[in-house]
DNA sequence: TCAAAAGTGTTAGTGTTACACCCATGA
DNA sequence: TCATGGGTGTAACACTAACACTTTTGA
């Protein structure tokens, strides 16, 4: 009977923000459209939402899609619903964003064209996905805050250095490495695992990884980090 | 042609979180259900998204048509997105918060037959209602940490002490009256009126407005107001 | 005059920021 | 031996948290 409502139904449709990190630079992910409409622009990766499936749902489906991932770090963002936001049809969309390791996924699949771009130089993009990516890192932002984070987006072993610089990208800021050394270590979620990493310098730089327990913990906890 | 798109479409709806503070309890407005699903049980206030309007122009309505207050603060939360959790029929919901000054809206519609109930003590709500409710209290946390609060929620003049006893409401802790205060006065988004509250003590307290000039400034600056 | 709430400062401790030199190594 | 990036400690300052007494005035 509740299909019966006698009210409008939507197209509803899920846009994913991909984040990714080269060690340098924070990335996202855009693709290529092949189709209609505006075909040929930079767009972020989406979807419609099937019957039976959640908005999560269907961000996970497209993701695998795209990058052949599994269990990658989704959050649901914002739901943007002005009425003439895509010009073809009403469409709803709810943004989510993903974190993943840069590393893992070299197998993007063909078929849709995609391309790691610097976030801070990155084409324009259809529709309303420019405010989409600006939220984004808003969010992004205060995640970093919220949480400790690098664990989705580094590699399993990583420098001092690489985790600076993924929250320097992140806050498109710049921190003295005592002071941000002595409040990671404060935090307590690192591990170093006594091997050195040879290729950036003569000495070598020691690598870690998160203490996944500890990491999870703190996260569970709900703190303030302000690096 | 957008509209033939062969894709399912989906009813979607919003739900108002509606926060009102009576000067000791944060409270919320809501629904005794006159209408199946669920008739008799208690919900927040929602409605169907129209073809023409957004969800935040939806929640506008549906809160107007409820409590007949135009331009209230509204924020939006999360969509909600799970196939069973309105077992009638697959409507995704699009959860906003309110903030209302509560004696503004005296004339709330009885069509509705609404009720405000303390935060802490409200019955028990239909479908995912009460996890809305409590990922909307911790937005609203969010909110007051970064940003002043206390505009909508409040009367037009107050005292320090209602002032105290919102945050106090909201983050379900107590303050040191000296250290509220001064951290207050540090903000700089109060004048004082020098009127006087005489209803509470023999000595009186004093009323004190926003600056609305600067109230809007520090939002908009964005900044972390730890209390 | 007393009861009840309002108003007001100081101090210790904690956290934050700014800052510079030595170390290890491969070339 | 030297050039390169890695690693480390301290001191000044700012902010936070804990704490108690005086004021006002109506009853």
């Amino acid at each position: 009977m509740g299909e019966n409502y006698n009210y409008p139904k939507h197209f509803v449709a899920v846009d994913c923000i991909i984040f990714g990190f080269d060690g340098e630079n924070l990335k996202i992910l855009l693709i290529k459209r092949n189709f209609e409409p505006n075909k040929g622009d930079w767009s972020l990766m989406g979807g419609f939402i099937n019957e039976q499936e959640s908005s999560d749902q269907a961000a996970d489906r497209i993701l695998n899609m795209l990058t052949g991932l599994e269990n990658i770090y989704l959050e649901q963002l914002n739901t943007y619903t002005a009425v003439d936001r895509d010009p073809s049809a009403r469409i709803m969309s709810i943004s989510h964003y993903a974190l993943i390791n840069i590393q893992d996924s070299i197998q993007i699949n063909e078929k849709y064209s995609a391309k790691w771009f610097d976030l801070k130089d990155h084409p324009d993009l259809i529709f309303d996905h420019n405010a989409m990516v600006k939220d984004a890192v808003l969010r992004l932002r205060r995640r970093a805050t919220t949480r400790p984070i690098g664990f989705e987006l580094l590699p399993e072993k990583f420098t001092m250095k690489d985790l600076q610089n993924l929250y320097e990208a992140i806050f498109d800021e710049k921190y003295d490495k005592r002071n941000f050394t002595s409040k990671i270590n404060a935090l307590d979620v690192l591990v170093n695992t006594n091997e050195k990493d040879m290729s950036s310098s003569k000495k070598g730089s020691f690598l870690y990884t998160f203490d996944e327990k500890k990491y999870n913990k703190k996260i569970s906890e709900g703190f303030m980090f302000k690096i």
